[in-house]
RNA sequence: GGCGGUAUCGUCUAACGGUUAGGACGUCAGAUUCUCAAUCUGGUAAUAGGGGUUCGAUUCCCCUUACCGCUACCA
């Protein structure tokens, strides 16, 4: 049986780059009718934070990667890797170190002083015996290191890429187990994966350096590796590694910010893998019905939030009423309408009713949830700010004044208050005062919304109500007077 | 610096030795329309450079270049 799981640190929020990895593996797990499992990785005392493990789990949920076994918390396991690393010690695989913090600082700075490739120096691999019991009675702190072969090389297959070799030489004698009693990434890992049964070890491509110590660990252990494939990065448009200064980078930030799970997942899947026609859309069962590895590139990929908010615009549109409510709402909310102020506005629809009707009007046109409400609040408050560029553009022109009172008048004699009335008034006094339509519709349109983009005229105007759709033409045919007067 | 990885339109990608190098986003025109949105039509734009291998290279090999990663008692 295929296994995979996705292993974060939780040492800050679900990176989408990380959301990429786990979507994969989730995939590639599904695909393949296996198990996908989730890990979470805190052997890190200093960095890791319960919090961000709850918000790593949340948008996993969120994005619908359900997982079959975890979420698996390392820090639980400590004695397991404590064991593990003892028996290395036993089996001459590895070797108690007591070299201090400050001695490797030292080493260190001389290295590079010298230029010399940097790395422990071993200077604890041989130890006797009688001085390794010596320090173990002083109770001088220590790590547990691995012997690394000392010529050589380590060659492994990673599925993506092919066979990468390493010379041993590049490795140096790193940590298995550290003073606090935690293990290194390293080890944990390694152990972890084994005893969890996984298949295929996928990752971001960072981890390809380190692969070599994870081979000559399975090795130690006398255990079966299993299969590597390392993912390629995310990048920011300008090529750098996808950071904070790049703008969002997590997916609780793109959540926050209205965009859907169904688009941020079917972005994130098409960035670096293709089902090998033009097919770009895809929903999250087809993504595992279609997944494979052969596929996946290589190529580090940029992400464009551009296409992200085009995919958005499209999921959102198709978004059916019921599931976008609950989305949506919380926004409305924050306006407080109350029903008697529907209904001085000369609203004639019940509020419920209203809102979706305004809300569908923008879930049309609008590429992110909080983009809806930003189109829309012309419906929402009671005063408009008329747009200064829409103003210059459309309130200009011969006998403005006039088209605008025909709008005027047509909102004051519809009847009943329709949009087909109102749009049979408007175009009807616009003919017999011999204006073209749209040198009524435009003037008009910023009128009542104060912008020259809105929905429909006749559904805009019907929605403001009367009464509202009325003080705003007086206030702009206020406005005009004024600047006429100047 | 050392080691490793990667390289097709601005961006995401297709073409598993033979194509006028295809699609999508963006962008630019145009159609439609009361604006926006949507839709439709058309245009724009790429194989990093140099050597091989081959009848033939985007594709295979080598070098160069560029970019990315690793080089912690972090993952």
């Amino acid at each position: 049986m295929i296994v995979t799981r996705f292993a974060p640190s939780p040492t800050g929020a679900l990176h989408v780059g990380g959301a990429r990895t786990a979507l994969y593996a989730w995939a590639f797990a599904r695909h393949n009718n296996g198990k996908f499992i989730l890990r979470i990785e805190d052997t890190d005392r200093e960095r890791s934070d319960m919090s961000h493990a709850d918000g790593i789990v949340d948008a996993l949920q969120w994005m619908g990667l359900n997982w079959d076994e975890g979420p698996i918390f390392q820090s639980d396991r400590k004695e397991i890797y404590r064991e593990h690393a003892e028996k290395l010690v036993e089996l001459g695989a590895a070797y108690r170190c007591f070299c201090s913090q400050e001695r490797l600082e030292e080493m260190r700075k001389e290295q590079t002083g010298k230029g010399v490739p940097e790395g422990y120096d071993r200077r604890c691999r041989n130890l006797s015996i009688e001085e390794v019991e010596l320090e173990l009675s002083k109770k001088t702190p220590h790590v547990i290191r691995f012997k690394m072969p000392l010529d050589g090389e380590t060659i492994f297959r990673d599925e993506l890429r092919g066979t990468i070799a390493y010379p041993n030489t590049q490795q140096d004698d790193f940590i298995l187990l550290k003073s606090d009693g935690f293990p290194t990434y390293h080890l944990a890992n390694v152990i972890d994966d084994h005893l969890m049964n996984v298949t295929h070890v996928m990752r971001g491509e960072e981890w390809i350096p380190s692969t070599p110590k994870h081979v000559r660990l399975y090795e130690s252990f006398g255990w079966e590796p299993p299969a590597f494939v390392h993912l390629p990065v995310i990048l920011a448009p300008d090529g750098k590694k996808l950071s904070k200064r790049h703008g969002a980078t997590s997916v609780q930030e793109y959540r926050e910010r209205g965009f859907l799970p169904t688009a941020l997942l079917n972005y994130l899947t098409l960035l670096g893998w293709s089902p090998g026609d033009d097919r770009e859309i895809f929903s999250r069962d087809e993504l595992a019905e279609l997944f494979s590895l052969e596929r996946v590139n290589k190529r580090s990929a940029v992400f464009d939030e551009t296409k992200l908010r085009w995919l958005n615009g499209k999921y959102l549109m198709e978004l059916s009423w019921d599931r976008f409510e609950p989305l949506i709402m919380p926004y409305v909310e924050k306006f407080g309408l109350k029903d008697e102020q529907l209904k001085d506005w000369g609203v004639t629809l019940d509020k419920n009713e209203w809102i979706k009707k305004t809300l569908e009007l923008g879930k049309e046109r609008a590429e992110t949830v909080i983009d809806v409400i930003e189109k829309l609040r012309f419906f929402y408050e009671e005063e408009i700010e008329f747009d200064e560029e829409s103003v210059k553009k459309h309130f200009k022109g011969d006998d403005l004044q006039g088209r605008i009172e025909v709008g005027r008048e047509a909102i004051q004699a519809a009847n009943p208050w329709s949009i087909e009335e109102l749009e049979k008034e408007i175009r009807g006094r616009a003919d017999v005062k011999g204006f073209k339509h749209p040198k009524v519709f435009h003037p008009m349109r910023v009128a009542v919304t104060g912008r020259q983009h809105a929905p429909g005229l006749f559904t805009t105007i019907f929605l403001i109500g009367r009464n509202r759709a009325l003080k705003r033409v007086e206030k702009a045919l206020g406005i005009i007077a004024n600047t006429i007067d100047r």
